[in-house]
DNA sequence: CATTTTAATTCAATCGATCGTATTAGTTTG
DNA sequence: CAAACTAATACGATCGATTGAATTAAAATG
């Protein structure tokens, strides 16, 4: 009864043109697209985009520092400078908004690393032992960049560490990226090392990789035992270079440069 | 008006006679202290050890899991077996209860590590390049147990690592054992690599820190990848050996058994 | 030893505030 | 105008906190 109206109403459910088929390796650019030039058919330029999007930025802050459960949505929609109605408006939900956040952080994250991922995934750069030694250095600093660098990815993390100790649906969207990353990873140690992709090389891996995650998760002992007010790019050089030594240590002797 | 009858009865604001002097290296026993004998003067039993206690763990894994302001004090009283006024009458607030989580976990820490840090704290033990390898494996080993081993541990950890990610006053609270390890750990590396304590070995000292970390913070993603339901001994036993053939390429080669 | 007193603790009921969501009227725009 | 979108308000649920009475057991008293 009560539900006609609404119906009426809402686009929601379909929750918005942000959509893309399905991303992959495409690099979506910063800003969210034209829909096209201009046929203005039925396509009105999306007004409603930049309140979608102000509302996905406030809700990954929020989200990252609060919690879900404990996100108000009053605050969300406070900081996106919108209104409260646009969350059901424009997501249907608060958990389709969390949804929406993963989602959008997943895409961000194949953007900033997704040229590197290519670089690697590319079988003549990874056919002998040096080269996949070098793809896998440049994707190992590719993530020191990503994870550590941008003040962007302090929200990722903390979105995504929040769903590593409670995973909920959000968790599906970011794996999808994480996990590949890791997969690829896994592929170039194997070949760097010349060993089998097994359960060892597998949690070699992930030790490389906590190299670097120790300095986003940690990073409040990280900056007060450093005397460290911040990780500025000094920092950053620093710790690439140390975790980039310590990959060619544990790899194997280091080829000549 | 209405506050004289609530100051005369509640013993609030000062949170307990669970207070020790200041913990430091002392071990406490798990179970809540009796205060004296029985010089029956003023020292009538604590009855409400048991309640602070329960409801300290139950504070500790809904903080964890949910962070602090989405937690509900109601399902901590709840899980507790507690009254939900008992909170307050307790601790005092939500607030305090989290700072008595922090300085609990705090506790259970130094239990749990301090042997292992008062061994590798022994000058003796560490005169050598390679007692102090051999402690600092340890202590390596120790914190494994710790980080992903108990299911105690397994909510210090994710209480701990809400704090890093947005700290609070518990942070000061935790930091004081886990800078203190840091430190120590440090001081090792420096001995067996026999360079001085300067950036990079403290940055090398994190990675390595950093390489246990992942198995926790990165758990459901560890998960999925390695295709296990859980970290049981078996994986556990994996991670320690790993890490610890790890440890020995990154600090030289590695000495006679 | 039996009783009363007293403080510590637990409890159910309740408060105002704020939560996510729903509804409806108004505004903007092609 | 019709569609897309925003603003304002309402609603039931739940939040942290408060209250005053009930319960408990040690201490004081006779």
């Amino acid at each position: 009864m009560a539900r006609s109206a609404a119906a009426r109403k809402k686009p929601v459910s379909e929750p918005a043109p942000r959509k893309r088929d399905d991303a992959g390796g495409a690099i979506p650019t910063e800003k969210p697209p034209r829909p096209f030039s201009s046929p203005y058919k039925r396509a009105r330029r999306d007004r409603g985009a930049e309140t979608r999007a102000q509302l996905i930025e406030a809700a990954l802050d929020v989200f990252g520092r609060i919690g879900f459960e404990g996100a108000a949505t009053r605050e969300i929609a406070k900081r996106a400078g919108a209104n409260l109605a646009a969350i059901v408006y424009h997501f249907g939900s608060k958990e389709a908004l969390h949804l929406a956040v993963a989602e959008h952080v997943a895409e961000r994250i194949a953007t900033s690393v997704g040229p590197a991922l290519a670089a690697a995934a590319d079988p003549a750069a990874t056919a002998t032992p040096d080269g996949a030694r070098r793809m896998f250095t440049r994707l190992i600093e590719t993530y020191v960049e990503v994870i550590i660098g941008s003040a962007e990815a302090e929200r990722w993390a903390r979105f995504i560490v929040r769903e590593q100790m409670q995973p909920s649906g959000a968790f599906e969207v970011i794996y999808r990226i994480m996990g590949g990353s890791v997969e690829l990873a896994t592929r170039l140690v194997a070949v760097v090392t010349g060993r089998p992709e097994d359960e060892e090389t597998r949690l070699r891996v992930f030790t490389i990789f906590g190299q670097v995650l120790v300095f986003r998760v940690a990073q409040a002992l990280v900056l007060r035992r450093m005397g460290w007010t911040a990780i500025g790019q000094r920092e950053r050089e620093e710790i690439k270079r140390i975790v980039t030594g310590h990959i060619d240590l544990l790899l194997g002797g280091k080829a000549k440069p």
